[in-house]
DNA sequence: TATGCGAATGCAAGCGCTTGCGTTCAGTGG
DNA sequence: CCACTGAACGCAAGCGCTTGCATTCGCATA
């Protein structure tokens, strides 16, 4: 493998110049330029990350965290902010955080102190200490899922969205709603879900409609949480007319459960849900759709341009959502 | 941010026992070694692995390719893949190259070269051409999803999992069987989906039952896709009892097309799917169910065992599969 | 022809580690 | 008491790049 001494001696040059041309530096005529980067390619000469990471600081590398890789959510997040950082011939090191243990490793030990550029954290609610511990990496850091100081923040107006969904239930003339939420301290404590639920109670009050408690589930986000949740509401003496899941993943486990109980959707109980997620067509789901990909690749963008800059000043994007209405809340389709 | 000649001096030792004493090898009292580890601790000392890289010639990384992250079979191989490097304290650079144009770019480029230990490909099925260009990064390699020279491999027996799905429609007394496959130069063409074909012929042939070639439906692993092919071997005039499907998110699409048409599953027309998706219990769709994530974190360890040993040696393992039975097949669940 | 001046290029000192080899030193047997 | 031994430790030469500064060179200007 060869080393740039070696395509400097090839191409009769010193080492700086090979360096330079390559790096399309100035103060190299056009000419060695071309003829060193010929015998580069010739050679088969690939940079060594390492030797120049070493003497420049930078590692044009990226550490992105997150809490799963394997939900829709996330993977898309991911995939959004994979694209733009490749693109932008940066390398992307994945750090997955999901468990409590995997997690206080991390950041104990901290593994992207000085391997890393930047750092993106995609939806992954930290604590006090874990996100300071990450500001003392002096790196520009970005998130995903809610406003966070010090880090160029991507979210999509969660409550707006909530409001979107439960207004349509009302429109359609619900008053009886069930809500399944994210989880205890809601899942990942983030603000999102929690914008969310309150969303589903300002609409509520908005029409001046108590919420009944018992029509509260909680389905830690996952399909099968989301069964669990709708089939503790149906055994509730009252049954609601409609439901609000705050992910489609939540919502479909909800349809089992109420296929199971053969009731029929929308018919009997109609149900709304909140992501966008590629199953909500095909299940003929409403749901508010975010831009899930572009919050990734935004994120990763925002995190670039400082990059690029050098500056400390973070920036806040907030990204759009729109509800898409389905047969599972109206009836004109065949279900 | 501390460098190992502070540290050094701190603890009035020189370099190379600071870096002995750190990396647990011998040649340093167990005195000296304990207060190193203090001091470096107390100064929040971290290695820079760019230098580290450099005077070593390892970068302890693992590069992994991936087609997409947004789809649950990847990222959950995925996540088994990043368990496993992390735990042995192995970082993963990830790399999607599901476009063309990334992944024309990606072997162009290679940008891994000398920045990785290793490369793990998931699933992806890569020309002569591009796997020869791995095989000259001289660096362990690992394959999930079929058997690749040079290659640690890792693969699932798709044939017999596919004999297992189609033997157990037979078994229910179905003749008349259709096939959903992936796509038409098997989408990704590797060999998993191509021996699943290959079952169902064979096992369609052991009972010589013809195989109707308008019930063969091509669904890109997609549930789109699958609920697209469901329609089309639904247009035809004679209508099959029973469906194979090659992955179970094809399944799903087809399991809402049957919907849509007020088909009743399985009591007109059964259907078993391919893989163990998380959302198959909930569907209640039988299917043959893969060890998703271990298949990813065995090419990991083998790959890691390759690295220690120094060796070129490459293993291979094939890892069982499952049937699972659930009411899409047998009429016992409410349906 | 002498002089000046950019542009092009080379020199060499790092960047922060690792590691082969030499040195120191306490302990041991003769 | 001395030579010897092995463990513990330090020296310093890299690893392959980048980059500030010095040098060279071609060419226009005086």
């Amino acid at each position: 493998m060869a080393t740039i001494e070696e395509v400097a001696r090839a191409a009769g040059v010193s080492t700086a110049t090979v360096s330079r041309a390559l790096r399309q530096q100035p103060g190299v005529s056009e000419r060695t330029r071309q003829r060193v980067r010929t015998v580069a390619e010739e050679m088969n000469y690939s940079i060594s990350r390492s030797a120049s990471g070493l003497a420049t600081g930078r590692t044009r590398r990226v550490g992105v965290l997150v809490p799963f890789v394997s939900r829709w959510f996330f993977g898309q997040v991911l995939a959004g902010a994979e694209e733009v950082l490749r693109s932008a011939g940066y390398d992307l090191m994945l750090y997955v955080v999901g468990d409590e243990e995997g997690r206080e490793r991390f950041f104990r030990e901290l593994p992207l102190r000085r391997s890393v550029d930047a750092v993106l954290v995609l939806t992954l609610s930290l604590s006090t200490e874990e996100s300071d511990r990450l500001r003392e990496l002096d790196v520009p850091l970005g998130f995903v899922g809610g406003r966070m100081d010090g880090f160029n923040s991507v979210w999509i107006d969660d409550h707006g969205g909530g409001m979107l969904a439960v207004r349509h239930l009302l429109n359609q003339g619900h008053t009886d709603i069930a809500m399944i939420h994210g989880g205890a301290p809601d899942a990942l404590n983030l603000p999102a879900p929690h914008e969310r639920c309150t969303a589903f109670r300002d609409a509520m009050a908005e029409h001046e409609i108590p919420v009944r408690e018992s029509w509260l589930g909680t389905g830690d986000f996952s399909v099968s949480g989301g069964r669990r949740a709708m089939n503790r509401i149906l055994a509730d003496e009252l049954r609601p007319t409609a439901v609000f899941a705050m992910s489609d993943e939540m919502a479909f486990g909800a349809m089992h459960a109420l296929r199971n109980h053969k009731i029929h959707v929308p018919g009997e109980i109609a149900i709304v849900g909140f992501d966008g997620h590629e199953m909500s067509e095909c299940s003929g789901l409403s749901t508010v759709v975010q831009p899930v990909r572009q919050e990734g690749g935004t994120a990763a963008k925002l995190l670039l341009e400082q990059l690029e800059q050098g500056s400390t000043e973070t920036r806040d994007v907030v990204l759009p959502t729109e509800l898409v209405v389905r047969s599972s809340t109206t009836g004109d389709d065949s279900m």
